[in-house]
DNA sequence: CTATTTGACTTTCTTTGACTTTAATTTTAC
DNA sequence: GTAAAATTAAAGTCAAAGAAAGTCAAATAG
């Protein structure tokens, strides 16, 4: 214990909770601040504690004004996503990805368009990486996705 | 957050919704002096957030008595997608793909979460590919989901 | 060795101000 | 009284400065 990161990561979950839509808005300077570190080092924590695999979205923007914003998705709830979570990993094939995005449909979890969509997203077309990342960028890709569709379930 | 470019352009949206016609004007001067900015401040503001990929027309006159107007186009929407396609061509950037996809959710072609679904599928975070080709792969991404979106119509 | 911390450098977005251009109005010359 | 000139009142442009956040690699801690 007693390394900041853990500290700043304690503390931004704990806004989390306290936030009614389950999403906060920080800025990183000031944050750095108030943690006497360096703004970099919020980077280190977003990166390392709030990923995707974990179940966060963070977006940001720069310049005047900007800010970081921390979404969440409540994984503890979802079982079956987190199942499905560590079945795609770190990379996944066109096939079994398809394979998901059909049984979230089946599941009622999605609508058709929103599975067409997400079809085309991991598409071999859509990602013509030349190299050999594909099911990586796949696996991310999907990832991503199904954690919108997770934590937006009350616009279904 | 709170940056005055942010909030003029609320106020200017604002000003659209309650108009009849979809179509405003303002004077620059005075709007520089209400937010008390400067006013190569509103210009910015209009490049940046009316420009006409965004879906807006902005016309202005000089001299004594001179305003700005700003109008919300109004577009068949398949000729709009069409216009975005070629305006993706090869490469896009993180920034005007989101733009795009919110434009697709303000003309209604697309719901809530088909917007969310879309913006986490060309997120920096998704298209984490080790080389510089994340705006190549970003553009194929967004025009897949696109294409569902203008062949599927009859599901909105 | 792995995870953390830091700092130098980069990129992106915003804000401001000095200068330019255009249009309307007022003044002047005839 | 009218046409040209001067003045004034807008809006436009552009580049520099400022304000964030991002990246990456080296140093450090455990």
């Amino acid at each position: 214990m007693s390394n900041i990161s853990d500290i700043i990561e304690l503390f931004i979950k704990e806004l989390l909770e306290d936030a009614s839509n389950q999403s906060v808005e920080i800025q990183r300077n000031e944050l750095a601040n108030y943690f006497k570190c360096s703004p970099s080092q919020i980077n280190y924590v977003l990166t390392t504690r709030f990923s995707i695999d974990r179940g966060y979205i963070v977006e940001s923007r720069r310049g005047g004004g900007g800010c970081i914003r921390i979404a969440q998705m409540d994984i503890e709830k979802d079982r079956y996503i987190e199942g499905l979570f560590s079945e795609i990993g770190e990379s996944i094939n066109k096939l079994k990805a398809v394979q998901i995005i059909e049984l979230l449909f089946q599941r009622g979890i999605i609508k058709d368009r929103e599975k067409e969509i997400m079809k085309a997203a991991i598409s071999d077309r859509s990602i013509q990486s030349p190299f050999n990342i594909k099911n990586e960028v796949r696996a991310n890709i999907l990832k991503s996705m199904m954690l919108v569709v997770y934590r937006n379930k009350k616009d279904f």
